[in-house]
DNA sequence: GCATAACCGACCGCTTCAGTAGGATTTGAA
DNA sequence: TTCAAATCCTACTGAAGCGGTCGGTTATGC
């Protein structure tokens, strides 16, 4: 598997968080239980969105959370990242402060990386694909009719 | 990270065979040698590549192994799935024996899962990726010249 | 002041990763 | 015929991550 349940559970939480239309948080308890997932769990995966200054909190009673920027804002490279960590094809690809993308193996004398070609693709079809969905198309489509989704996910083929 | 260094080992491995022009197999001995990697450990990896029909192997004094096609009709999709197993963005994708991706949650009368879209976005980036990419191509790639290589890799992005 | 929430850290069983170790088997060559 | 080189196979290991669980602390509305 490309990436862990991390993802799919954090996806699907701000897909609930984008749900609401009200300006008024939504508590974890509700998104576990419309969502069928562990609260607890939630919790930590809540707490990375937070810091990665996707989601804010209001705590005390009738608290809960919110999006931080209007959901066509948020792009899926961004959400995913900050629940996976660095989204990479390779343990020796690190993003250089400049060039984006390196290979940790170059640098030493050796002749050159035969496989950075091939992860060069990858990491371009895989952050191609995140930082071109947005939030607000997942929530539209998690609410079409079955028909319509279908035609859709057609598009995507 | 999307891949293990089983990818990474094994597809060097492989670009390592496909170096080789002529017919007599190559030990993983000198495949180790020349990637620097543990013997030990590419024993495992080129089993994998063995039993998926990528690699023929001859036994015995000045045996080794051999690609059992040529590079050129060699896709890394094929490789990297025979190394890293199935290769799918979430746990929940599952190929059926006709339409090829099937998300688990549906089937319980749950309304759809709201992260489809998005997995099938990204399943359809990496697949390209690697079902894009030849053997040959990294073998080439790989023997370039170091400004070569640069010109190919800023056509990626 | 009490219920309801967000917050935080520790822990736990399980699986995978990245090797290592040791041996068995096959084969070419001396 | 014996030796060395190679593939092949199984079992093991330490470390890390995954998918939670639990208990407790803090903040807030009623």
């Amino acid at each position: 598997m490309l990436f862990s349940t991390k993802a799919e559970y954090g996806v699907r939480l701000m897909v609930e968080l984008g749900r609401q239309p009200g300006s008024q948080p939504v508590s974890l308890g509700s998104v576990a239980e419309a969502e069928n997932l562990p609260l607890s769990y939630l919790e930590h995966l809540v707490a990375k969105l937070r810091k990665a200054g996707l989601v804010t909190s209001t705590r005390g009673a009738h608290g809960g959370y919110r999006l931080a920027k209007p959901a066509e804002e948020i792009t899926m490279d961004a959400v995913v990242e900050a629940l996976e960590g660095q989204i990479a094809p390779m343990e020796c690809f690190h993003d250089s402060p400049e060039g984006k993308v390196l290979c940790s193996h170059e640098s030493d004398g050796d002749d050159a990386c035969s496989t950075k070609l091939l992860w060069m693709r990858v990491q371009g079809g895989v952050t191609k694909a995140l930082a071109g969905t947005t939030l607000a198309e997942l929530v539209e489509f998690s609410t079409r009719s079955a028909p319509t989704r279908a035609a859709v996910l057609d598009s995507v083929a």
